[in-house]
RNA sequence: GGCCCCUUAGCUCAGUUGGAUAGAGCACCUGCCUUCUAAGCAGGUUGUCGCAGGUUCGAAUCCUGCAGGGGUCGCCA
């Protein structure tokens, strides 16, 4: 139940029984009617915009549309007040059996409070992290996991069917050169001296225990065959060995992918779903050979005009055309994204989602460019862009050099201030603002600390459970019906205002799944857990309001409803955040 | 040079897709605090929403231009 759509439907019941509105009903436009909370509590419950956006086609004055329909909605029984402000708002205050409804509702409800159905059942590939397989993740791939993952979990309680999918970047020149890392560990573990990593080679120690695992399984044999026989094996050991470590880096922030897509099957068996790709393109008449302009700016020194297979992808969006096939015959790695999008779009989804790091803002546009020529403009593509991170230790810049493998990885993090604090930090921020993250902040235990204080939160409504079966040794907790125990019952203004930010979960959800904006859910959920301590805060100056109440069972039962209900939607969306909600914290 | 993102209180940031007097935390000031859970509570001060135009009943939000900050540019992957 959602009081917002709740009481939509209602005005737009009412509007129909309007004779001037039922007059030119179809020139009506009922989609810009909101009804949401006014910002100003004092208002009132509920506001909507729906006389000032009616008035002008219907020839009338704001006002006095308002009040046509505030007098109809005076004889709702639910509503105890309603008034017209302003330009022409009309504000409603609800009965407090409303709000008694609305909480049973929500308790009965449960963990499914806020699902949503805005999604359709629509299929929707989220794709991210996507890490190359060259190494550990390091803190940069941190953000995109998170927020891909959020995002999809909150795609997936709004009514989409979520395929999380991760694109594994094997083929390729870098990977050649890991293979040639691992083979020298190889060398390595056989007991030769190698010296210095050259210049070139991943330098990590991670690929020690792959060559020892490549020693242990082919002897010395793979030494006496020529670099492109033992290419291939020791590519595969390789790669397997780094997506194994990468799933463990991922599961160390409770981030789990349906799908991990290849890239070296798209290059499989003569690169045949590629050249499927490019034909299909070919054939909706999006290729032709030709050669690009140069460079805007400074001319490279090297430039060269050479013919090449290209994308007509300015027609469909682009700023330039680009290269399919490059003059030597070999496939672009944007070949293989062409027929990695073609393979996702055979495989039924309507919408596409990349999470990408800001480093790849350039690649936008043609990855839209590519999606409206494959599918006709038929399926949606929207790419994700998640700014740096820059991360703090004591407010000082900690400093990373690629070069001397002196990087941060996501697990040395992970280790250091545990995952909730990671997942809910990189969510706390809009993903196109760059982000700080500061390692004594995030751990710091103090209110000053988001992460803290919504985990807390749910710990002390547990909390009140574990006060109320102490109270009442008799009362079965298990058993108690609290979804009628708060009927009658919950009637303080306080306890109310605790309802209505409640009330306000299921709109949360629907908009920010709509701007494919997770961490509206983490500001959200900020704004709950302060209602909820404040409530609580109410109760050390007001013993009467105090949810455990040892001489009325009765209202504290109802109380425990109340209690019962904030838990649950914390829980709910610490869960799409991907944050534990913990029954207690000492 | 082209394209993309960003600019809101002293600081870090929200702002419900165009609504009412623009909010929160930190910091600062004033009280309170042997507590149903301790890691605090109540209240107060704080604005040229980067600048200039435009769209309309109404703009931090949409459009155009400009300034400042960041990212990016390749037959790489």
């Amino acid at each position: 139940m959602n009081l917002f759509t709740d009481f939509e439907s209602r005005i737009k019941d009412i509007l129909e029984t309007l004779d001037s509105v039922r007059e030119k009903r179809s020139e009506l436009d009922f989609g810009r009617v909101n009804v949401e909370p006014p910002r100003d509590p004092s208002h009132g419950d509920v506001a909507t915009n729906a006389a000032m956006v009616l008035a002008k086609p219907l020839g009338m004055n704001p006002r006095s549309l308002a009040e046509l329909i505030v007098d109809k909605l005076k004889q709702d029984p639910e509503v105890t007040d309603v008034s017209v402000a302003g330009p022409g708002f009309i504000n409603v205050r609800l009965s407090v059996s409303y709000w008694q409804k609305l909480l049973s509702a929500m308790v009965r409800s449960g963990l499914d409070y806020g699902r949503g159905t805005a999604g359709g059942g629509r299929k929707v590939n989220v794709e991210y992290v996507s890490a190359n397989p060259t190494g550990p993740m390091h803190v940069g791939h941190c953000r995109g996991a998170v927020v891909g993952d959020a995002l999809a979990n909150l795609l997936a309680f709004s009514g989409y069917e979520v395929t999380k999918e991760y694109y594994i970047n094997d083929a390729g020149s870098q990977i050649d050169v890991l293979a040639r890392s691992a083979f020298l560990r190889y060398r390595q573990a056989l007991g030769e001296e190698i010296g210095e990593i050259p210049p070139g080679l991943y330098p990590g120690d991670y690929l020690v225990p792959v060559g020892e695992a490549l020693a242990d399984e082919f002897g010395t044999s793979l030494r006496l065959m020529p670099e492109d026989k033992w290419m291939p094996l020791v590519k595969d050991r390789t790669i397997d060995a780094m997506m194994v470590m990468i799933r463990e880096d991922l599961a160390a922030l409770n981030v789990n992918h349906d799908v991990f897509f290849s890239e070296r099957t798209l290059h499989a068996n003569g690169a045949a779903a590629i050249r499927t790709a490019i034909n299909d393109l070919t054939f909706k008449g999006h290729v032709y050979k030709g050669t690009l302009p140069p460079p805007k700016g400074q001319l490279p020194e090297d430039w060269e005009d050479r013919e090449q297979t290209l994308f007509r992808s300015t027609e469909v969006g682009d700023d330039i055309d680009r290269p399919l096939i490059k003059s030597d015959g070999s496939y672009t790695y944007f070949a293989a994204d062409v027929a990695y999008f073609k393979d996702k779009f055979d495989r039924g989804f309507d919408e596409m989602i990349y999470v990408l790091g800001a480093d790849h803002g350039g690649y936008v546009k043609r990855l839209e460019a590519l999606a409206r020529a494959v599918s006709g403009g038929s399926s949606k593509l929207t790419v994700l862009l998640c700014q740096l991170v820059k991360l703090f230790r004591d407010g000082e810049p900690v400093k990373m050099s690629k070069r001397s493998g002196d990087f941060v990885t996501l697990r040395e993090v992970v280790d250091e201030v545990g995952r909730d604090p990671v997942r809910f930090m990189m969510i706390y921020r809009k993903n196109s603002e760059p982000l700080d993250f500061d390692f004594a902040k995030v751990t710091e235990q103090s209110k000053d600390n988001p992460v803290f204080y919504v985990q807390y939160a749910h710990a002390r409504c547990r909390s009140v459970f574990r006060q109320a079966a102490e109270a009442f040794p008799n009362l079965n907790l298990e058993s108690v019906d609290f979804a009628s125990a708060v009927l009658g019952q919950i009637t303080d203004p306080a306890e109310l205002q605790l309802v209505a930010k409640l009330a306000e979960y299921p709109r949360v959800i629907e908009a920010a799944a709509l701007a494919q904006e997770p961490h509206r859910i983490a500001f959200y959920l900020y704004d709950l857990a302060a209602a909820f301590h404040g409530h609580w805060n109410k109760g050390k100056e007001n013993p009467e309001l105090r949810f455990v109440n040892d001489k009325n069972r009765e209202l504290s039962t109802a109380r425990l409803g109340l209690v019962h209900a904030v838990a649950s939607v914390l829980k709910s969306g610490l869960s799409i955040t991907g944050t534990s909600a913990p029954e207690e914290m000492r």
